[in-house]
DNA sequence: TTGTACGCGTTATCAT
DNA sequence: ATGATAACGCGTACAA
């Protein structure tokens, strides 16, 4: 490539891939053109020149060698340990997902994605092995989980969606599961309904846990009795089929799922059995995905938004970062009881 | 943090965050430490006792380091100009991802993501501004694309899914859409079907483009009119409710869906209309996306491997990164015609 | 085979 | 206010 000296035509556009052929072109050092660049101090005369210069070039600095000596990339890494054949679409990590891209793209953070393609171990590995990350937000739903733990050992900065109570000195974005729990079981409770089910979540996860356990103390403070009124679910419509037959035969009249989708699963089933809803059985989810409402009843269920959720883990990262000192910031979203038909069936349309 | 010296203790956990540390600790220099992790020439005794020291230790090579030193980083760059919204919940793109994130994860690589929540300007110069990428794949599927246009003019190895005939010098894997869009309106014709409407996709679009291109071939080859057989959607549900209104006033009795989702919409409005399918109107989408073969008459529609498409862009443009040499890589996927009860009716159940 | 020394492009400290 | 200069951690000629 051979490149024309026309050093007359002011307007032309230079290459300058680096610091020095700033300096050179603007006939000042590399670190004023730095400074000028950065927003650091420097003559008003000079800061000039090197802007119209910098102005007629395609200069743009490499993060590689600012992470080097800064420490600073302005990437930061997300972590959703679920497989991509599931996730995508699901609306409950969707949703997550829109609100991080959202708010990071806002705020001119660039992401590195990794998703459930390989084993935690190796996830754990890899992200810790990307150095030019500044943090990570991480997607903690499990009760045990070694991504979780090896990053909030290590001295990336982390933020997780969801927590533990192992998790307590961690920064996290979360709801109070229990609490809403209890709430919309407490709701089936208030229209009448003494035997309340509940199909629960994966035994693995947090909100599959909490969520039980809000139910039980809703139970167990009305005075109701539970223990054969409980079954196992996955979070799935699946689940929400096969588990709900099983509590119709017990009696049930009242079915708190521990998702939308698995309260989906319940519906077809209480409809196959020529049951009605609400008036034979109320039913509840939680979440308020998007198809919530379109079900036939609308579902009553517990409103996270969570796509705020996203947003927030991300701004509550970009704080950490400019703030390291600071400390952990715990995010408590609040939820809200969504009721309609497929519990109060009369309910007037508005 | 104070740091006992307990030399004893051979299988203590040491802390090595560079070269110079592991250096240090095995006796050697800096470079020959280098060389065994890179698999460089090494006496087998150094070699051995090099890899000794590295697995009692938690060292991790700096990506940024190694970025800046050999110009290589094994993170890769995924551009989906996509608003999330519509991305996640749409089969197309997140089949694509699907196959772009399994495939990258198998290889070891990284991936940082962009999807559509900038201006196409602002996308394309951030993407440029992370100097940590060894190349980019980018969904080509718009006429005019300035972050196409800009990847393919700098100098970072860029890989399309999709391509516009300006890209002829691209690596990229395409379809024939043209071909296909010919293949399943012969296959309506046929079937005896002679006005045979077209629901076209987005105009902007390299597919909606050749796809109307390829319908008018066969329509032409047949001797059959088209003009007014014509409708313009934009690949959603919705454009083909209405557009398939229209097509039905103009007395079609066959219908060719740009995609999958705008022959669900279509075939809501036939069913509606008191219209069977295919009978009085025979209906193919494109792309068969899981729920094709769920609708009420099953779609006929052409198959693509979307998840396929997404591995052989990463396989692409790691082998390109491998060898930069080599001759751009073009990679035509094959496509398949799947024909079902929207256009066959009597089709017997296997 | 191994070590020395330089370069990658930037930020930051320290004189001037 | 500005310019040398030293990191940052690694790869790699080149020399030994």
């Amino acid at each position: 490539m051979v490149e024309k000296a026309s050093d007359g035509a002011q307007h032309e556009l230079k290459v300058a891939r680096t610091l020095d052929d700033l300096a050179a072109l603007t006939g000042v050092s590399r670190a004023t053109v730095s400074r000028v660049i950065n927003g650091g101090s420097a003559a008003e005369a000079t800061r000039r020149r090197v802007q119209e210069v910098l102005a007629r070039t395609s200069y743009r600095p490499n993060a590689a060698a600012r992470k080097l000596a800064s420490g600073r990339s302005g990437v930061v890494g997300v972590v959703v340990h679920v497989d991509p054949h599931l996730l995508f679409p699901d609306p409950y990590f969707s949703q997550l997902l829109q609100g991080i891209t959202d708010h990071l793209a806002e705020q001119g953070a660039g992401m590195m994605l990794w998703l459930g393609n390989r084993t935690k171990e190796q996830t754990l590995d890899h992200v810790l092995g990307m150095s030019f990350l500044d943090g990570v937000i991480i997607s903690a739903h499990t009760l045990e989980d070694p991504v979780v733990d090896g990053l909030l050992s290590s001295d990336l900065p982390t933020v997780l969606i969801g927590h533990r109570r192992a998790d307590r000195t961690a920064s996290y974005v979360d709801i109070d599961n229990e609490q809403a729990a209890d709430a919309i079981t407490t709701h089936l409770i208030s229209i009448g309904r003494t035997r309340v089910g509940h199909i629960t979540g994966s035994r693995g996860t947090v909100a599959g846990e909490d969520r039980v356990t809000g139910y039980q103390r809703a139970m167990h403070r009305a005075g109701l009795r539970f223990d054969r009124l409980m079954v196992d679910g996955d979070f799935t419509r699946e689940s929400g089929v096969t588990s709900a037959a099983e509590l119709l035969e017990r009696g049930a009249d009242a079915i708190f799922c521990a998702n939308d989708a698995s309260a989906a699963g319940a519906l077809e089933t209480i409809r196959a059995s020529g049951l009605r809803v609400p008036e034979d059985v109320a039913l509840a989810g939680f979440d308020d995905v998007d198809f919530a409402v379109h079900l036939d009843p609308p579902l009553t269920t517990v409103r996270q938004a969570l796509r705020q959720h996203g947003m927030e883990a991300a701004r509550a990262l970009l704080q950490l970062l400019g703030d390291p000192g600071h400390a952990p910031r715990r995010v408590l979203m609040p939820t809200e009881l969504v009721i309609r038909q497929s519990s109060v069936g009369g309910v007037p349309h508005e």
